[in-house]
RNA sequence: GGGCAGAUUCCCGAGUGGCCAAAGGGGACAGACUGUAAAUCUGCUGCAAUUUGCUUCGGUGGUUCGAAUCCACCUCUGCCCA
């Protein structure tokens, strides 16, 4: 099977601009296509993660990507999908953060001979000359077309500053200049951006007459309809020191039923004849393939040694049995301890980061939330001490969170 | 520039002088049931303490025994007019 409708059959692929040109140039390797990351946190997510796997694919498949980081555009907040505006970023912020891409984005492409870039687009769009921009750029917009795009529709009603309408300008500017530069021919992006991508094409054919392509990649929904990587406390991280391995493993062992096919054909390299063996899976087998996606993710983000670590914790702790070292664990020292040398079950789970405050630590285990080594504990007063410490204590609150307790 | 409406706890959204830590819903968390799933039911959801205390309703100042609620000014947002 072709790269092409290998994308296609594992669901990858949302809207593109023409689909029989495209198929034919990205077949045959004749693509240079670029993707666009906005800096707007120090390490990427989950989100992005999609977008790098395709370009690995592609990249495999004799394609040329390049990586656009948006340190220019991230000045100035994409509106796309949101319903308020973005908050500000400084220039060293935003330093900072094209810094940790670059070294994330080099596990997972090849950036080596020439084989795909890294660019970002501060490097042109800070220099612009405001009235330049107008005369060449922006005569060939029309404001009553833009603002039916779809992204711009939602936020009609809730305000949108003039600053973030100039977002798809400075997109299809992005495009504009990687096709003359580098022979870019086609972008890539969350189907979000669908709206912002026909921008560039269409000033391509403007101001130069020729053909750009655009395609977008399915935004990974989860059943609910709500995008995936996201969790309270915010997004999936790639980086471990923002979302342990563990952490990571968790969250794609505990994906609904509905979701899993759908995550394993569209993140993992997995064969798609394996694949759609599964779909056959019902059942607790199904719970089977969530440890399947799991560790397959785990292994592709933090490498396969992390994964199996990941997988035995989590077998230590729900099936039992396994060893428990590399359960997330909680240094107590000293100066944590009480006058009894013990230490109280609140301030445990407190400190632990198992729970936000002593209020929730009390709530929990007066619902019969917490358990210590296996016994529910009851008394809110309860004392842990030294002596346990030093063998290593393992909390437990509800079904899923899991914290080691030790002492060195 | 003028007129109008508005800013409430994680989100939506009630509350228009004391009975307000603030209705209701969503989400989150915990319990039961389960497959580390979904659905359902129950509890719970500012902070700290075993009957209580403390800090909250855009900001600042004021009126009052007492303010989320009234007044003044300010900041921000939406709508309409120019």
């Amino acid at each position: 099977m072709q790269i092409y409708d290998e994308l296609v059959a594992r669901g990858l692929i949302a809207q593109v601009t023409n689909e029989e040109e495209i198929r034919e140039m990205v077949n045959n390797g004749k693509a240079t296509f670029y993707i666009g990351f906005d800096p707007t946190a120090d390490s990427l997510h989950v989100g992005h993660f999609m977008a790098l796997c395709l370009m690995k694919r592609l990249q495999m498949a004799g394609n040329k990507p390049i990586a656009l980081i948006g340190g220019g555009t991230a000045m100035i907040g994409d509106p796309s999908g949101r319903t308020d505006m973005r908050q500000m970023m400084t220039t060293e912020t935003i330093q900072h953060n094209v810094d940790c891409f670059k070294k994330q984005m080099s596990r997972f492409i090849d950036f080596s001979e020439g084989k795909a870039l890294l660019v970002n687009n501060a490097d042109w769009l800070l220099d612009l000359n405001y009235v330049d921009v107008l005369r060449e750029v922006g005569a060939h917009f029309s404001v009553n077309r833009m603002l039916t795009a779809e992204c711009y529709k939602q936020r009609m009603e809730k305000g949108l500053s003039f600053l973030e309408f100039n977002y798809m300008i400075m997109q299809s500017y992005d495009f504009y200049q990687l096709f003359q530069k580098y022979g870019c021919n086609m972008q890539f992006g969350g189907d979000d951006q669908w709206s912002n991508m026909l921008g560039g094409t269409e000033l391509i054919r403007r101001k130069l007459g020729k053909d750009a392509h655009a395609m977008t990649i399915t935004l990974l929904l989860n059943s609910e309809g709500k995008k995936m990587g996201k969790t309270q406390s915010g997004a999936v991280w790639l980086d471990p020191e923002k979302t342990s391995p563990y952490e990571f493993y968790q969250y794609w062992r505990n994906v609904a039923d509905a979701d899993v096919l759908k995550c394993i054909r569209m993140l993992t390299f997995l064969p798609l004849e394996e694949i759609d063996a599964m779909d056959s899976w019902e059942g607790s087998q199904l719970n089977k393939a969530k440890e399947i996606l799991a560790f397959e993710l785990t292994k592709l983000v933090h490498g396969e040694e992390e994964a199996k670590k990941a997988e035995e914790a989590s077998k230590a702790l729900f099936a039992g049995g396994a060893s428990d070292e590399n359960m997330p664990k909680t240094i107590v020292t000293d100066s944590d301890l009480g006058e009894n040398e013990t230490i109280d079950i609140l301030s445990a789970l407190v400190m632990a980061d198992m729970v936000k405050s002593r209020s929730e630590a009390r709530r929990a285990v007066e619902q019969g939330g917490v358990t210590m080594d296996g016994e529910k504990v009851k008394d809110i007063k309860h004392e842990i001490t030294k002596e346990a410490l030093k063998q290593g204590v393992i909390l437990k609150k509800g079904k899923k969170t899991f914290k080691k307790l030790m002492m060195e």
